[in-house]
DNA sequence: AGAGAGCCTGTGATCGCTCTCAGCCATGGT
DNA sequence: ACCATGGCTGAGAGCGATCACAGGCTCTCT
């Protein structure tokens, strides 16, 4: 794990330092806001610890200039000022904790673990097949870049077939996952939703295999 | 945004509760750990608050069992004991932020922004889209840089949106995160804030996407 | 107590989606 | 080449989702 102490007054710097290499982190240190700054952009650090007393450049407007070019290191800030809205504007700037010096070193390791342990969040997967893709959490089609709009149940028989990419899928096997109450309907319907569906992403993507089903192209 | 206290000190609970609703969350108290366990588990809260001393399961044991359990909800512990090492411990536990009785207000609220904005997929302290902005800490929402006066629960179902901007919310999850009983409250009421959102922030910036919800463009 | 704001429900209209039907077309076996 | 089977498609009926409007209820502030 790599660190970014940002830290002028260089007794507390290095022994920051110290502290956290014993604890097997990587840590560079530097003792003004630009140079901070500049680091915590290009350093690729997995957090950053930032006193908020610094010259040139506050620590409240590192994280805020951070935060607006959409970098989302965690960052814990350092302060001696301990007055509830000092606090608060910290964390509202875009800092994630916030420790009032003097501070407990095994307090400021707890909490620095805590950060990094909420690593980057997952992002949902998208499924593609050659130029189609399609994302399920925000329901969108693409193909070749442009969008394609679907209904409800084209976008269901086509996510389902994507997860298949490649396989043979039944009628019945379709009716049972993408319509509800698969007895009532006829297998017709699968065959009239992938008219649809070949109108829409072409016809060429998704192939029928006479008296077995479909398969989409993987 | 739902949010789970567990308290067993009723008057505390009670305000806590109070004072969160004034704030636009949806709030559930819990009175020991295990109710406060089981609700965390199938509640569908975005984040919980949680006490140390509670009678039955201690408020450590809540978080340990719920990491074990892969639940990865964002917890804040309160507690009476401000040793470093009960601050260690509770982090370590899972928690991901821990304040000590008596605690400001101020800063509880401040913390929890911190949290939810760190459990989202990205996490500025402004939430924005496109030329809509968001803050959550002024209360404040800007389109193009002119203000926006939004009601309360304008306010919270936007923000919400905001928080998935760009993925398809459903009603049922809007009800079940910006409306207290989410049972006795129609769809149709849905329906009817979105009406008055669009009428705000105007209407093609919330696109309906019919048969599975809304989206906010991202 | 009264006024006003905000919140929610009920109703009716509209419109898009879903599915059925009936007939046509394609395929492959004889 | 012919037939049987299975697949495809255009048209349309019905239904369910969405939306807007209006009215009633509940709080808060004066």
């Amino acid at each position: 794990m790599r660190l970014l102490v940002v830290e002028d007054e260089a007794r507390l710097g290095k022994a920051l330092q110290r502290g956290l290499q014993a604890e097997g982190f990587v840590v560079d240190v530097a003792a003004d806001g630009l140079t901070g700054l500049e680091l915590a952009r290009h350093g690729g650090y997995d957090a950053m610890i930032l006193d908020v007393m610094l010259p040139g450049l506050s620590g409240y407007r590192v994280v805020r200039q951070l935060r607006a070019e959409e970098r989302w290191l965690p960052v814990l800030m350092l302060s001696a000022k301990d007055g509830e809205y000092d606090q608060a504007d910290g964390l509202d700037c875009g800092a994630d904790d916030y420790l009032t010096k003097p501070f407990s070193y095994v307090v400021l390791l707890a909490r620095l673990r805590a950060l990094l342990r909420r690593g980057a969040p997952q992002r949902p997967a998208v499924l593609t097949a050659g130029d189609l893709s399609l994302d399920p959490a925000r329901r969108r089609v693409t193909l070749a870049g442009a969008e394609v709009v679907l209904t409800a149940r084209e976008f269901a028989l086509l996510e389902y077939l994507l997860r298949r990419s490649g396989a043979v899928v039944s009628k019945t096997e379709l009716l049972d996952h993408v319509w509800d109450d698969s007895i009532e309907t006829a297998p017709n319907t699968v065959e009239v939703y992938i008219g649809y569906l070949r109108r829409k992403i072409g016809r060429e993507r998704l192939e029928t295999v006479r008296g077995a089903g479909y398969r989409l192209a993987g």
